[in-house]
DNA sequence: CTTCTTGATAAGATTCTCTGACTAATATGG
DNA sequence: CCATATTAGTCAGAGAATCTTATCAAGAAG
């Protein structure tokens, strides 16, 4: 709760708001139209040698039935595919698809572009302070390294 | 999208999903444990004077049914109360109630604490220009001033 | 081999959110 | 002063996201 005025996480909750906000737009523009936020913050976490649902589901911290829920929907999309894992029968990789990348490759414009922005308007110095900071505070609120 | 290494956005939504879910959970310990996200995003935004449903539904970036459906929970735990808008008769304010006010007391406690952490975790200098730099961000991120 | 744990899925309910349509009060332009 | 447009809020209905509980299958440990 907290109704003080903005305190370091609100402001870095509306300062990440935009920057998705911005990237599902762009996504949009360019025809992938169909991904929603929820969706996105699972297909983010997916490494390049696919990740097992459990993992997802730990790392965007929801359940594993909701991170089922939303592969299913990413994989009748087209963003990702699921296949066996090797090391475990039990288990099965999700792993992005040909029009995932796609995505990926769209939607990297923009990050960088509001990455530009921001330099621009702090300067190289406070800028690359502040991401600094931002590092080492991983190591606080997010010791699993999600 | 993007799912290069950590860039800042992602980097702040970590950091605020860490504070948002410690300050929940000390509301829940304290007793306040019907307070969803969603709810307490709204519950945010309210001034201490009353806010209008209206306002709350753009600040919190919702359409103004999600705002009311939210405002009607918070209503019905208690949390918050609907009065009359003295400078206009079609709207109303939606002001801190009696138990909201002692849940926002019970959450200032942790805010602090968070901070204080963060503060020996970067050292004070570092931990001012970051929210120095944060704060001058909001420019770019959050032009009406949410 | 049991037994325990782990990865995934299924079913059902709840919560959150939206679009579209509507009422009532206010503002604006003759 | 009236006709029209705008603004605040609600209602109804649907879709998305999330959770809890339960089940099944494969691996790990004894």
């Amino acid at each position: 709760m907290s109704r003080e005025l903005p305190n370091p996480a609100v402001l870095m909750f509306v300062a990440h708001r935009h920057v998705e906000q911005r990237v599902l737009a762009a996504l949009a523009e360019a025809g992938y139209d169909d991904i929603t936020t929820a969706q996105s913050r699972v297909f983010q976490r997916i490494g390049p040698d696919g990740t097992r649902l459990t993992t997802l589901a730990e790392q965007a911290q929801v359940t594993k039935q909701t991170a089922g829920f939303l592969v299913d929907q990413l994989e009748k999309a087209g963003y990702v595919e699921r296949g066996p894992d090797p090391s475990d029968a039990r288990a099965r990789l999700v792993r992005i698809a040909e029009r995932g990348q796609r995505a990926i490759e769209a939607s990297a414009g923009v990050v960088a572009e509001v990455d530009a922005e921001w330099r621009a308007h702090l300067g190289h110095a406070s800028y690359e302070e502040m991401v600094t900071a931002l590092e080492k505070l991983r190591e606080l609120t997010d010791p699993e390294g999600r």
